[in-house]
DNA sequence: ATTATTGCAAAACGTTTGCAGGGGG
DNA sequence: CCCCCTGCAAACGTTTTGCAATAAT
C-alpha cells in the first residue's frame, strides 16, 4: 500500500524502521486503534483488538510505544488511558466530565504553558513534560 | 485530651461528628498518618499502620476519607498516591522527578489558577477541580 | 536463517465483596 | 444495647513473567 509521508501512519512505520523493530501485525493494528479513536483503557484496547491480538502483546506494546514516545499514559481518575503523543497528535489537555465521564480535548494555551514552565523553574526544576486534568461538569450535563 | 480547635485533627473529629461516624481506631490512625506524610500510595499507608489495621479497611476508610473530601488522590505516573485536601492543606500541585522519584509540592500560584478557569469557561465547562502533574528533574538529580 | 516478537500458562499484584463478630456512641 | 464498622476469607480484575512457538527482515 501507498502511503502519504505525512500520514501519522507512515511516521509510525518510519519510526520503527529507524529503531530497527519489526512492523508486525499486533503493532499495526493497535496503532491504527489508537489513530482512530479516544483516549482508551488497555481494557478497551484489547476490546478494540476484537481477540486478534494477545493481553499480553497489548502491554508490551504499549509499553513499547511509551518507549518511542508514540503514545503517552493519561490520568483519568485514579485509572488511566492511552492516547497518541506529540508527534502524532497535538500537545493538549483533557477535562473529564463527572456526570458522563466524557473526556473533552482542550486546545494549546501558551499562557498556561508559560507559566507552568515558570512555575517550575521557580522551584529550580527542569520540567520535561506536563499533564493537567480538569474535572467538572459539562455543557450536555449541565443543562 | 483537649486539642486547639484550629488543628487539622480536631476539623476532622468535627466533621466525623457532623455526619453521624464513628470515631474509630482505623479512622484516627490512617487520618494520622496522612497528616505527618508526604503522598502515600495504599501499599505505603497499610505499611505505616503496621499491621494494626486491616487493608481491607484502609480501602474502605480512604474511599469514606474521599467522599468527605478529608484526602483526594493524586495521579504519579499511572499510579495514585493519597494526601489531605483542601481544609486540612492548601491547595497545591505537584512536581515528580523522574530520576529520584520524590515528589515536590510547588505552592499555589494565582495565574495559573486563572488561567485554567478562564480555559474550561472558553470550553463550555465548569471547572470543578483540577490536578497538575509536572514530570522532570530535581535540583539535586540535575547536577 | 536468524532473531525479534508473539501467545500461552500461570504467577503476582491490587482492589472489591460478603458475612459474621467486635467496638463505638 | 444497638448498629456501624472492622477483620477475615475469598473472589475478581489487572499487570507481569518465563518459555516455547511463530513471524518478520
Amino acid at each position: 500500500m501507498i502511503l502519504p509521508m505525512d500520514t501519522p501512519y507512515f511516521t509510525f512505520c518510519q519510526t520503527l524502521k529507524q529503531k530497527n523493530l519489526s512492523l508486525t501485525t499486533p503493532r499495526k493494528l493497535i496503532f491504527q486503534v489508537l489513530n482512530t479513536n479516544e483516549p482508551l483503557t488497555i481494557a478497551e484496547i484489547i476490546k478494540a483488538c476484537h481477540g486478534e491480538i494477545d493481553r499480553v502483546t497489548v502491554y508490551r506494546t504499549i509499553e513499547l510505544f511509551e518507549k518511542l514516545q508514540i503514545v503517552q499514559k493519561l490520568n483519568i481518575g485514579w485509572k488511566y488511558k492511552i492516547e497518541l503523543s506529540h508527534p502524532y497528535q497535538l500537545h493538549h489537555h483533557h477535562m473529564t466530565c463527572t456526570r458522563c465521564h466524557k473526556i473533552f480535548a482542550l486546545p494549546e494555551d501558551e499562557v498556561l504553558e508559560a507559566r507552568i514552565k515558570i512555575l517550575a523553574k521557580s522551584g529550580s526544576f527542569t520540567a520535561i513534560d506536563h499533564q493537567i486534568e480538569i474535572r467538572g461538569i459539562c455543557q450536555v450535563c449541565s443543562v
